[in-house]
RNA sequence: GACCCGUUGGUGAAGUGGUUGAACACGCCACCCUCUCAAGGUGGUAUUCAUGGGUUCGAAACCCAUACGGGUUACCA
């Protein structure tokens, strides 16, 4: 068989050759360690835990490296498409906060990044692989590879397209122009020259040495809408891309064989692959991989609404990567993910069960260590589009609103009670008088029937200042209730039971109740002070 | 069926043949602090390292089997 006419037979309007792109897409020129990454997602629906979880880990390394991270849109399955695929997808790492060096919408030198328009490219390698003997049509319909499917099955032989059973390997070039002139449909099949009794070895970033038997199946580079498939595009995009590293779900590590041996046959050097292991879940007593469709958590929808800031979501994948972060970020109040140096070799070999729980442990450590300014930026946008009322008044209030949301912040033990935005207004919204006036939400409040409220507004009137220092005003609060048969202290109740009628926690909660509708608030005095003394005997002359 | 990968408390895990009678963190429990809540502090809980064999003076760590879980075996990615 002469291949090199094969080739010109079956791409006889091919524009440029290989070498035309080796030479339009030349090396990078990068630090000697700096690592190419990319993010590939097909364009399926929206961005889901896993693929974020991936492309964290590709954007940390080429971020920590000084390299370079792209985004790649592998659209090479156009049954599966979704409509606004791309937009979605892109608008989706937009609110994640996801940054690329090159990618669509964004530019760069080894575009196009999106592989539907590079047919002509896939087309010049195939070519290439082609007139050098690696590379023929094959006719079979989908019928007949069933059956062939179903006879190796029966004969309890491995299942595919390989050795023996590569019919189309024999056609001659008579037969090929026969079926091209007929217009018989095609697919374009690597022909292999790998033996899979031979094993090799191949390390992988994460996984460490694997054996594994070399690729003999005559997998289809070009499909019959002549669209590369996976295997194809990856080789001949990352070698023209120039990607050092490829991080991917373990799903792929099968696949291995067959990219190196792509590779090889291209006379080019492989990127190394670091094989993640999935995310999983715990349903009753099993353990599956996070779902998309069954999983709200896998969502990142779920995070926008719940209002789980995307930085959390980082920190958390970032103590997933290497354990070791987080007792970094728990340590250090200045921690952030780009000064902590990751490595492939800390990473979980296994499956790891995602983890709400702790998931918002951090997400509270990380809303504590905002400064109220930081706090307040990050919850505008979430409540505009979630609860513009709220939005509205925090905007016009935004003086008020910095003071609410600095309780309890400045100290060395910032509170740490907001694992969400959603938990700011749940705990911030009897500050603002529109709520606490609206529809007699006073009424609402438990109001015991063992409350003084004309003592609680005697003590507002008479001895309340707000002038005085906490410690100050904790004194007299005491002094002036201990004048009323209530103990200074719980303490003091609890020994002497009889003698008074309650204690200054009692006195305390009453105020809570009576002016915050709340059994549970940060310090009062601080609340108290932002209130003003004006507001407070408004609040209190309004309840009958 | 074949071929890969994995298996340390409820969870994430440290661990690379000898201060491991298994770190740290989340969770849970108790106590302390305390005007409530959230924190914080102290202590506790729980893994004998999937199981069975070996190798070794010594194994969670090395080897072999088995079991269980996961993946691949598409003109899906």
């Amino acid at each position: 068989m002469d291949y090199q006419a094969l080739a010109d037979l079956l791409f006889p309007h091919l524009k440029y050759t290989r070498e035309y792109y080796e030479e339009k897409y030349p090396k990078r020129v990068l630090k000697e360690k700096a690592m190419v990454t990319r993010f590939a997602p097909s364009p399926t629906g929206f961005i889901h835990m896993g693929s974020l979880y991936a492309s964290f880990v590709s954007y940390v390394f080429a971020n920590q490296t000084d390299g370079i991270f792209y985004l790649r849109i592998e659209d090479t399955d156009q049954k599966r498409e979704v409509e606004h695929g791309v937009e979605q997808i892109i608008s989706d790492l937009k609110k994640e906060d996801i940054s690329f060096d090159e990618g669509p919408g964004i530019g760069g030198a080894y575009g196009p990044y999106i592989q539907s328009e590079r047919k002509e490219i896939y087309e010049a390698f195939v070519y290439d692989l082609m007139k050098r003997g690696y590379a023929y049509p094959a006719f079979e319909t989908k019928e007949e590879l069933d059956d062939l499917r179903e006879k190796q099955e029966q004969q309890k032989q491995r299942l595919g397209y390989y050795g023996v059973y590569a019919t189309a390997r024999n056609l001659t070039y008579e037969e090929i122009k026969k079926h091209l002139e007929q217009k018989d449909p095609y697919v374009i099949r690597l022909k292999s020259n790998g033996k899979f009794e031979d094993k090799f070895t191949f390390k992988d970033c994460i996984k460490g040495k694997i054996e594994l038997p070399s690729n003999d199946m005559d997998i289809v580079l070009l499909k019959q809408d002549g669209l590369p498939t996976y295997h194809f595009a990856h080789v001949v995009d990352d070698y023209l891309m120039g990607t050092t590293h490829v991080v991917r779900g373990d799903e792929w590590l099968s696949s291995v064989p067959v990219h190196l041996q792509l590779f090889r046959l291209l006379g080019v050097k492989a990127p190394k692959y670091a094989h993640i292991a999935p995310l999983t879940k715990k349903e009753g007593t099993r353990i599956r991989k996070l779902s998309k469709r069954y999983d709200k958590e896998c969502s990142m929808s779920f995070y926008q609404e719940e209002g789980i800031p995307t930085n959390a979501i980082k920190i958390y994948l970032a103590t997933l990567l290497n354990t070791s972060f987080e007792d970094y970020y728990l340590s250090d109040r200045q921690a952030r993910i780009s000064n902590f140096s990751f490595t492939w070799n800390k990473m979980s070999v296994g499956g790891s069960l995602f983890d709400l729980t702790k998931l918002q442990f951090l997400s509270k450590t990380y809303l504590s260590r905002l400064s109220a300014e930081q706090l307040y930026e990050e919850i505008l946008p979430f409540y505009q589009t979630h609860d513009n009322f709220f939005y509205k008044m925090i905007t016009r209030e935004k003086e008020y609103t910095l003071r609410v949301l600095n309780v309890e912040r400045t100290g060395k033990k910032p509170r740490k009670d907001f694992a969400t935005y959603q938990d700011i207004k749940k705990h911030t919204w009897y500050m603002y008088d529109t709520y606490y006036y609206e529809d007699d939400t006073i009424k609402r409040a438990e109001i015991k029937e063992s409350y003084d409220k004309k003592l609680v507004q005697h003590y507002f009137e008479k001895v309340y200042d707000e002038n005085d220092t906490k410690d100050i005003w904790y004194e007299k609060l005491k002094e002036f209730i201990s004048q009323y048969d209530y103990a200074k202290t719980v303490k003091e109740y609890l020994q002497k039971p009889g003698e008074y009628i309650g204690h200054v926690g009692d006195f305390c909660e009453m105020i809570r109740v009576y002016l915050f509708c709340s059994l549970e608030t940060p310090d009062i005095y601080e609340l108290l002070q932002i209130l003003s003394k004006e507001r407070i005997l408004k609040r209190l002359n309004h309840i009958n």
